[in-house]
DNA sequence: TATACTTATGATATCGTTATCATATATTAT
DNA sequence: ATAATATATGATAACGATATCATAAGTATA
């Protein structure tokens, strides 16, 4: 509708050179006060507005973060988005979010969107831990990548995670304690990184207790709360099913809370549950409900320290950390002793 | 790190001119197939990825809509988000978000930061009904806008949200069939439009039972879970509380079931709750909670229909349209008779 | 054979900025 | 007074792509 205005126009009105203008609006060089003043004046007047994009092709840097996530739903991950943001936005960067599904071409194509899109930065919590190349290309492009929940093996950049083995060694301690033998473990794919560090917790402790594993307390099942419902009820099913059980992130939980509802398992009388990822209800449902707290705020500003150090400082890092958090268990009603068989 | 490769690059390589360089990549104009495919191969070779910076800089199309939004953290928004995205990603175009914490201040700089970065459309959840200047001002400039949500009124903009009035009208009859007569409403912000509908619809209930409201009765509080907390202790702690409650979205009713469970109020035994807004655990909690459902895929799609016809379409489309959607009431346990006094 | 297309290609202008260069005047130091 | 510096300004060249224009050769039509 409105055509837009650019510096020429102003300078034109302003009665001077696009570059003494340009000066002006960018607060370099000299200029006159009677010429700075005036210029400033037609700006206002005509609604200037700075066309960020051509800045960009000049000096380079877009001001402009990607992030690649597996599901912006997830509150785990739109708590990071929120606290993330609040961190960068003072350096005047603004955040694309990139939604996945989980599916790997949609990441491979959103870090290619990304990337052409000039991002300075990009924040990828990847969905496999096999196929990382587009990953590695975005590192070796030269912009800032941090990785952050999901960290494959052998990926020499800068990530933020939590001690996942540990958590889960932790959680399966207090379900030890209280006398649980048969312990359950529902996850979502084990392509995704921190959900095979999880599982190697879970085996882990099994081994410390020199239990042996029965694989069918193992069940690997699709990322949705739809898919956590239809992993639990095969679960709850089997005859010789698990006393309690550990789900690996919140959707799990919430699809595991749905199937017990449904087939009428109590919770814990008839099954303890703890949860991976803390959220505002878990205290409000009845039990409320045993979890393994993530420390948010630390992630976050994990991130943006990694992320910014790199975006800032001209000079290449070439020292790349690893940062891995510690979780705690917050212990509520949702875990009891194990009856006597 | 490595150095960016340009389309001349390519072209000195295969031995063309810059211009034949960019018919191939571009798919455009006449190229002989030995060309073509020397161009194809060292594009491949080098590693080639399109400027979409440069790009945009041409043909002033950025492929990219900004999304202003109170909080991403909300549940409500974080759904809108993944279904409107995965609505426009098939056109190519990738999603910036920008947070803006309730804030006014944060969410003019938001839309100004945004329209600098030459959007193509921008999707505004406004924080006030009063000032809205910046958005007219996005209209104006040609970028296409729709408002979701959150519609000031006398905006000629293209905008979908739900009947708010009638909504909390068919849940207030609901509970005035079920006896009750006092009853109480939870919102924050009246800056925001759909919070003045659902006020609107609370008292339009009122006055057609022809019953006088007590002001105390309506607790107008801060955007947080925490505030809503807050909100609802001050509410629960009259003599002269109510039997019944309307929470005007999710983050006020976490808070009232906080508050609630806090002070030991049984739902809906002391008091019965409707909630705005359908959260997949509101069936899973004890009891399971009233709610308004919101049409989310519905609202999504309108959404995206607006942006996408304005964002693809060459002509100006003059006629703006104000889309409405109808919610439902979702019948669950936190509703009951009201005790006879 | 002359005329009109189609095919193919490279030069060059453009998008809106910023930044460098060259030049000119004013001011200070010697 | 002369040289050296500070101030002020406009022309011009980038940034990386696309698109237009001009030109030239090949092919088809009359």
């Amino acid at each position: 509708m409105k055509p837009r205005i650019t510096v020429r126009d102003i300078a034109k009105q302003a009665g001077v050179s696009h570059a003494t203008a340009s000066r002006v609006l960018g607060g370099y060089g000299y200029v006159s006060e009677e010429k700075r003043e005036a210029v400033l004046e037609k700006a206002r007047q005509m609604g200037y507005r700075p066309h960020a994009i051509a800045r960009s092709m000049v000096h380079g840097k877009t001001k402009t973060v990607g992030f690649v996530v597996g599901d912006i739903e997830n509150p785990f991950f739109s708590n990071l988005v929120m606290n993330i943001n609040a961190l960068i936005s003072p350096q005047a960067y603004t955040m694309m979010v990139y939604t996945t599904n989980e599916n790997l071409d949609e990441e491979i194509h959103g870090v290619e969107t990304l990337l052409s899109k000039q991002v300075d930065g990009l924040i990828i919590a990847p969905c496999s831990s096999q196929n990382y190349s587009h990953i590695v290309e975005a590192h070796n492009s030269g912009t800032a990548v941090v990785l952050v929940d999901r960290v494959p093996d052998s990926l020499n950049i800068d990530s933020v995670r939590v001690d996942n083995a540990l958590a889960i060694q932790n959680a399966m301690q207090h379900l030890f304690d209280l006398g649980h033998r048969k312990i359950g473990f529902l996850s979502d794919s084990l392509d995704i990184a921190s959900n095979r560090e999880r599982l190697k917790g879970f085996r882990e402790a099994y081994q410390e207790q020199s239990l042996s594993l029965n694989p069918e307390l193992i069940k690997i099942t699709g990322h949705t709360v739809l898919d956590g419902y239809r992993g639990s009820v095969s679960l709850l099913s089997q005859s010789n099913r698990p006393s309690a059980i550990i789900t690996a992130n919140n959707f799990m939980t919430t699809g595991f809370l749905l199937a017990a509802k449904d087939m009428l398992f109590r919770i814990p009388e008839a099954i303890s549950l703890i949860s991976f990822d803390e959220l505002d209800w878990y205290k409000l449902i009845d039990p409320p409900i045993t979890t393994i707290a993530q420390p948010l705020k630390r992630i976050s500003q994990e991130v943006a320290r990694l992320l910014l150090r790199r975006m800032l400082e001209n000079e290449n890092i070439a020292q790349f950390e690893d940062v891995v958090l510690k979780t705690s268990l917050v212990t509520r009603k949702s875990t009891a002793e194990a009856k006597q068989p």
